[in-house]
DNA sequence: TATATTTGCGTAATCGGTTACGCAAATATA
DNA sequence: TATATTTGCGTAACCGATTACGCAAATATA
């Protein structure tokens, strides 16, 4: 069935292309009777108006695209996911349409980004959530400036104070610093994938008077490197008796390679991971973690994006970290 | 800056509109130095094509959806997620973009069905990946074939043989059945969310001799879920010594609960999970899983999608369940 | 009833590209 | 050198909608 567009389909129900145009915008005086019938019509003879046809005579895009770095290592992007879903279930009934736009780091990220930016500077879209969190990130803020198009970013950006839903991981890691020396623990270590100085100075500060005693371990942000740790740790430094994790799946890690040396949790390490992934509370021992309620996130920053969308004005949103305790610490 | 179309950018640098059109597209003849004169003075000057203009004039779209039934509750989808890494990473430097679709079952569906009908029939996408397993996805396998656009179906969609990336639950819940009596258990349980039968009817032949002693454990598919089979289990059949769960994060729960009551995994009971979600190897013991491959679904399902796309003809694939052992069974 | 206002719709310009067609210049062939 | 072919580019007709403008009919106001 050949696709009709709206000169052959207006005149085949006897009316005008304008009126057709009206009949499914809102825009315009149309009567109702009319609107119904071409309404109707439309279904009969499948009508679809094109819609890049529509895009370009009045200039919209009802695609928001989230914007993130990519992790290293061939891992499923937990993190991400559960700020996507919040995304998503924000921007359900709203109509409007979400593109997922990872970017990798560094090395091949110069093509990408640059694909990103023509996309984005030739009208592909009306809206741009920006997870922050490396250097393409700032990038990606000019770009939906320069295409003026809406944004909002997700997290900390230097510069950048208008448009974001952020949390200070700094504030969270402070919160377990703190745990951890109310605990009476002595001997604390961090655990860090590619070193967030932010979480690694809030830990220090949250830890006051033990924390001349902290070492620091960074390697990757995997599984295995999380039990790489604990075996490192062990070696080099068997009075640890609590470490903070830099993510969830370090964390496991950490606890898988402890259990198998026969260490218990928390008696000897307390841990304390980072991110409150919803699998945390399906290890054992079930983990504690600093929740960042990513979920919630990404709901607020798309709530933000409908908002900017509908024409009305926002003010940045901060998200308090929490401690969420569970039996690993 | 206001904007240039391609009028005034061709007009200020001296050639004609159509020149500058095929300096960024393949067609046409342009003699190569125009061709860097004009891309340079694009740079220069920030001309960017619209891209609804282009859209338009020459029918082509880079988008691909991604479509997918909503979990019931708020839980994560890990499921989908790891699909969708897939499916990103075999798009990355394809220059095709992703867009998310999902779709809530049932009550809600026809709303946002109709929603991404409209969509797709106008144009909106240039190929379509839609994840079987609701009424949902058979409409949207409709909807791709009127509006002629690529698609292929991930999972088991009766009446479609064409363009699928399949797998069969049925086979691998064989696998786990047969395990279980290879391993000389005896008293089967199947924790199953909405009943999958493949799943169930595989894991009865499966079980073979042992089939007629199987319990069936319907909840929902959380964590919770998990949980509550097993205390339901112990209390009404405590004999039980195998259990297959239909998804991994019901296997959590059944081995949190399982742990807290002092039962030991696997002597008292093995378990195997479903999906074989990364966090399986977390969990402790380590979750033995029958594994669908899911990244690497996801990435054929694009492949063949690209394909499509080049013109290139396809051929159906069949991805073999893999039975995943760790410690739990 | 005469005039003013509103309503409903059609005509045609416009959005910003792509590309068929044709022509002149450059190159190849005889 | 004369002719045939190829190359490079410009002109203008599309692609399929939206919407400013204007007119006639319907309704409101005097």
């Amino acid at each position: 069935m050949k696709k009709l567009n709206i000169k052959e389909f207006s005149s085949i129900i006897g009316v005008s292309t304008a009126t057709v145009s009206r009949a499914f915008n809102a825009s315009g005086r149309i009567n109702e009777k009319t609107r119904r019938y071409i309404i109707e019509k439309a279904g009969e003879l499948g009508y679809h108006a094109n819609i890049h046809a529509r895009n370009l005579s009045s200039p919209r895009s009802n695609i928001a695209g989230l914007f993130y770095p990519l992790l290293a290592g061939e891992q499923p992007d937990y993190f991400i996911n559960e700020i996507q879903q919040g995304v998503q279930s924000a921007l359900m009934d709203s109509g409007i349409l979400l593109q997922v736009h990872p970017f990798p780091a560094r090395a091949d990220a110069e093509l990408t980004l640059e694909t990103y930016r023509t996309y984005v500077l030739s009208g592909g879209l009306g809206a741009m959530i920006i997870v922050a969190g490396s250097a393409e990130s700032v990038e990606l803020v000019k770009v939906a400036r320069e295409a003026e198009v809406p944004y909002v970013v997700i997290g900390h950006m230097s510069g950048e104070t208008r448009y974001t839903v952020s949390f200070d991981n700094g504030q969270g890691a402070r919160l377990a610093g703190k745990f951890f020396v109310r605990t009476g623990r002595r001997f604390p270590a961090y655990i860090g994938g590619h070193l967030d100085k932010r979480k690694k100075l809030g830990f220090l500060e949250g830890l006051g008077e033990i924390s001349d005693k902290l070492t620091i371990h960074s390697g990757g942000d995997a599984f295995i490197h999380g039990a790489n740790a604990f075996r490192e740790l062990r070696a080099n430094r068997p009075e640890t008796d609590c470490v903070l994790c830099a993510n969830d799946v370090l964390a496991a890690g950490f606890i898988k390679a402890a259990q198998e040396s026969g260490a218990t949790i928390p008696e000897d390490i307390a841990v304390i991971g980072f991110d409150d992934l919803s699998f945390a509370r399906y290890l054992t021992p079930a983990l504690s973690s600093v929740s960042l309620k990513l979920n919630h996130i990404g709901l607020s920053a798309a709530r933000q994006i409908l908002k900017l969308l509908d024409g009305n004005d926002i003010t940045p949103e901060f998200v308090e970290c929490e401690l969420i305790f569970r039996d690993s610490a």
